[in-house]
DNA sequence: CTGAAACACGCACTAAAATGCATATAACCG
DNA sequence: CGGTTATATGCATTTTAGTGCGTGTTTCAG
C-alpha cells in the first residue's frame, strides 16, 4: 500500500477522496491516514481558505453541492453498502481487468477501491465510470448502449456483445435476488442477458448482497448460485442461512 | 546500474523517478543517489524553478497530480456557460435525434433541456448521460469506448464508428476554438476524429463559444467554420468579431 | 437543557528547509 | 604546467513547517 509521507500529497488526497466521495469525516479520515484529528482540521482549514473545499462541522463538503449527480435510491442502507463495498474492494489486485455491472452497491465499491490501484475496468454505468475518472492508474471502458434511465446503466444486445469481448479476472454483480437452488435473479428482464454475459465473461464473479436479497427471488433467472465465487454480505446475517452457498463451494465473506 | 557522476544526470532520474511514483521524497533520494540531503535540496530547488515540479515540504510532487480535471473547469465562467446553455437548449425540438459531445458547456446544454423534451440524445459523455437520466421523455444513447479521464468522455476509434452510425437533425459542440479562416480547432489532437464525425453526421451544428474562444486557434483543426450552422455566444461580444462568421452563412445567437 | 463530540488556541517538540561558509574537484587559460 | 575560477558538495546554524497534546470553548443531537 502507497506510504503517505508528505503532507501535501495526504491533502491532495484528501480532496480527491472528496471528489469521489462528496464528504470528508474528519474522524474517518484521522484513522485512515494516520494523523491526529488536530492536523486533519488543519488541513481542512487549509484547504478551506484555499477555496478548494467547503469546511464544516465534522468534516468537509464539495464547494458545487449539485455538480456530481446524486440519487436518493442510494441513501437506503447507505452505511451497510459501504460496509460491503469495503470488503469487495479488498478482492481486487493490481493490473487485473475487471467488470462492474449496475447497482448502488457496485457504485460504492468504485467509490472505494484502493487509491493507487492499477487496473482496467470496464463498466455499463456512466456513473460509476465517473467515480472511476478520480482514480489516476484505472483504465476505464465505459459499455456503450441505450440507457436504462431506471438502474442507469447500459443493458441492451449492444451492450452484452461488447461485454463478450473480455474475459476478465474479476466481475462485481449487483444482484436482486441469490437464492441457493433458483440462483441469481433480476426484476428486469433487460437485464438478464446482460448480468449472463458479465458471470460467463469473468474468471471470479463476486456478488454484494445484502440481508433482504439473500434467498430472495425474483421473476428473471439469470444463472444458477453455483456461478458465484465469492458472496459478500451483511456480518449480522446467521450461519445457517449462509451454509447452502457454501455447501455449492462459493466463499461467503461478512462485514 | 550505471553510476551516478553527473549532477544533471541525477536531476533527469529523478525527474523520471517522479513521472513513475508520482512523487519524491527528500530523504530517501538522498539515500538512493548517495549525497546529502542539502544536495538533493538544492536539486528540488532547482527543477522547482525551472518549472518542473512542485516543491513541498519533505520532497516533491508532480505539477498537475495527473488528475486535475474537469471539476476545477466547471467552475470558471459558470453563470456565462449557463446563459449560453439556456439560449442553446432553445434549439431543440421534439422528436428530434440530438448528438452532444463532451465539455462543461454541453454539459450545461444537458441539465437546461425543456423539461417535457421528447427526443433521442446520443453521447459520448458519461456525465451528461447521467444529467440526461432526469428527464422523463429523452432517450439516452450512450457510446462506449475508453475514457478520456481529462475530458470525461469516450473519444477513442470505437466512439467514432459508433457515431458514424447515427443520422442527427442537431448536435451540440464543445469547441477549443473557432476562427473564421482557421475554423474549428481542438487542444487534444485524439478528439479530432470524433468531432469531425459529429459534424458531418448531423444536418444542423451548434457550437456553443465563449468570447475568449471565438476567433482563438488551439492546435489541431478539425473542420472549416462554415460546417457550423449555429453559434451561441456571450452578449458582449462586439457586432464586429462576429461578422466574418455570419459572412459564412452561420446564425449567431448572443445570450 | 445537557452531555458528548468537534473545535480553536497555545505550547512543546521534531523534522525539514534556508543560509552561510569551507572544501574538493574539474574546467579554463596563459 | 600552474594558477585561477566555477561548480558541486557537505557541514553548522538558524528558521520554519508540521505535528501531537492539553485546555477551554463551541456546536450539535437527544
Amino acid at each position: 500500500m502507497a506510504v503517505i509521507d508528505l503532507p501535501q500529497e495526504r491533502r491532495e488526497m484528501m480532496l480527491r477522496e472528496l471528489r469521489r466521495k462528496g464528504k470528508l469525516v474528519a474522524a474517518e479520515l484521522s484513522a485512515e491516514y494516520g494523523v491526529s484529528e488536530d492536523t486533519i482540521r488543519r488541513d481542512l482549514g487549509e484547504l478551506a481558505s484555499a477555496g478548494l473545499l467547503k469546511r464544516v462541522h465534522g468534516g468537509a463538503l464539495p464547494l458545487t453541492p449539485s455538480n456530481m449527480p446524486y440519487y436518493e435510491r442510494d441513501k437506503c442502507k447507505q452505511a451497510v453498502k459501504n460496509e460491503l463495498a469495503i470488503a469487495a474492494s479488498q478482492l481486487v489486485k493490481d493490473d487485473q481487468l475487471i467488470l462492474i455491472g449496475g447497482g448502488t452497491t457496485t457504485a460504492e465499491i468504485a467509490r472505494n477501491l484502493p487509491i493507487n490501484l492499477r487496473a482496467t475496468v470496464v463498466t455499463t454505468s456512466p456513473l460509476i465510470a465517473l467515480y472511476l475518472a478520480e482514480y489516476a492508474h484505472i483504465e476505464i471502458i465505459m459499455v456503450g448502449g441505450r440507457i436504462n434511465k431506471r438502474e442507469l446503466v447500459t443493458s441492451d444486445a449492444e451492450a452484452t456483445a461488447k461485454i463478450r469481448c473480455f474475459q476478465a479476472d474479476l466481475c462485481f454483480l449487483g444482484v436482486c435476488g441469490v437464492h441457493p437452488e433458483v440462483g441469481i435473479t433480476s426484476t428486469l428482464y433487460e437485464e438478464v442477458d446482460l448480468v449472463r454475459a458479465l458471470i460467463e465473461q469473468s474468471g471470479e464473479v463476486v456478488a454484494t448482497v445484502t440481508a433482504d436479497k439473500l434467498g430472495a427471488i425474483a421473476p428473471y433467472v439469470v444463472a444458477s448460485a453455483d456461478n458465484i465465487t465469492h458472496i459478500i454480505t451483511e456480518k449480522q446475517v446467521p450461519q445457517e442461512n449462509l451454509a447452502p452457498y457454501r455447501a455449492l463451494g462459493i466463499e461467503v465473506i461478512q462485514a
